[in-house]
DNA sequence: GCAAAAGTTGACACAAATGTCAGATTGTAG
DNA sequence: CTACAATCTGACATTTGTGTCAACTTTTGC
């Protein structure tokens, strides 16, 4: 509680950057590059400045040169994960048959655990932390967007086209399961005795996500 | 890697305990519940002993005389919080059918996410950072311990009982899906707009899950 | 090419957390 | 009720990490 800063109030930066130099655009990406592996690795508190200055290639000094602290380097990078997803996962076409649209959408997340897991741990981490850092993220207008994300298969049942099944429940059912790959691949790659699922173990992975939900929504 | 340390390795304690006095056994728990709750809270590296102290109202020296040190406390709830899974998840059993079996499995499942949030959160967080101290646990045969657990969707697969669906993959889905219940609480409870769900809106949840998969994997 | 701006870095001061220890207190077996 | 074991706790030494600063070097605009 006492530092509970928020995304939103101390970063609505990063978009507007003061477009400096080339070097600064080379060196933050360097630095928040190796901040993401080591705040997915060792959470907030136990990521170190100066290990991330390490897998950076820079003194730490340096890594206080383009951020003030810790704690807003954490939030620019919660900031960058949210936008990232906000921008890459659209919503639900209500005109779409449910069994393209949701296929299509399932892919896509399993595609994000596959490409961005660093990112999806850091945000799961923040969330399994009670998200003290995400606060007024999910206070304004939170439960709305949801709304209207879930809206969707409230109209697609009143039409015949699925199942009626609970919408909130079906998001977050659609959630885990996709994220699921990203966040616990520690696991599953132990499960399956693998050191990590390759493309067509992926993709088997994604059918039977797909498959299993849309048959039990009632979609063909 | 470098303190790589290996909750069996360290400790196959905590089962024979030498039971001295009941003080002990008292405090030990008192710090034992303080240290799930800053675990569950901060991880691994965030939790700092002080803080379990204040919580369990003992002076930190006093968590000291239990607990050699931060990384053993840790350790040991780490192996309680397996021990505690083994206990009470045993098998799906071939001979049941599968509607009945699966069900009651899943509602298990979510009865667990709710009534020990905590637990399911120290062990998630110790997934999401790469289970650095379950290396053995991941290693000592849970390919094989996994492989048992899913050979029930074969054998039922091959009876007609249920449709061929990977059954790995099938057992990851019902685990995100539950565990989703306790790890991202957070989140959900944003989303629906309450501080927390009561059993009424967890019973939905639950029926949810379990009439999706069910009805998934082609078992009415 | 030369000032001003941007970037780099070693050294320092400070804060937070860990684990130890010795002496005091409390509990317990006989 | 006494001696021994168990428990408690204030004080300390050590380690680790943070953030600052001033002096230095490089880059850039003109």
């Amino acid at each position: 509680m006492s530092k509970a800063v928020n995304v939103e109030l101390e970063l609505p930066s990063h978009k507007g950057e003061k477009s400096t130099g080339r070097i600064r655009k080379k060196n933050e990406e360097l630095i928040i590059n190796a901040a993401k592996e080591e705040f997915a690795d060792k959470g907030y508190h136990g990521a170190t400045i100066d290990s991330i200055a390490r897998r950076a290639g820079l003194p730490r000094p340096n890594v206080h040169y383009y951020f003030d602290n810790k704690l807003q380097l954490y939030a620019e990078i919660l900031s960058i994960i949210i936008d990232l997803w906000d921008d890459a996962l659209n919503d639900l076409d209500p005109a779409e048959e449910p069994a393209v649209a949701l296929r299509e959408y399932i892919e896509r997340k399993m595609a994000f655990s596959r490409r961005y897991p660093l990112d999806s741990r850091i945000f799961a981490k923040e969330i399994l932390s009670g998200a003290p850092r995400l606060e007024t993220y999910f206070q304004r207008g939170y439960r709305v967007w949801f709304e209207r994300k879930t809206r969707v298969f409230h109209e697609w049942t009143e039409q015949g086209k699925m199942d009626a099944v609970d919408p909130a429940h079906l998001m977050f059912l659609i959630w885990s399961a996709t994220q699921h790959y990203a966040d616990f691949e520690t696991q599953i790659n132990a499960a399956m005795g693998v050191s990590e699922l390759d493309d067509k173990a992926f993709a088997r992975a994604t059918e039977t996500v797909v498959t299993v939900i849309l048959k039990g929504i009632g979609v063909s």
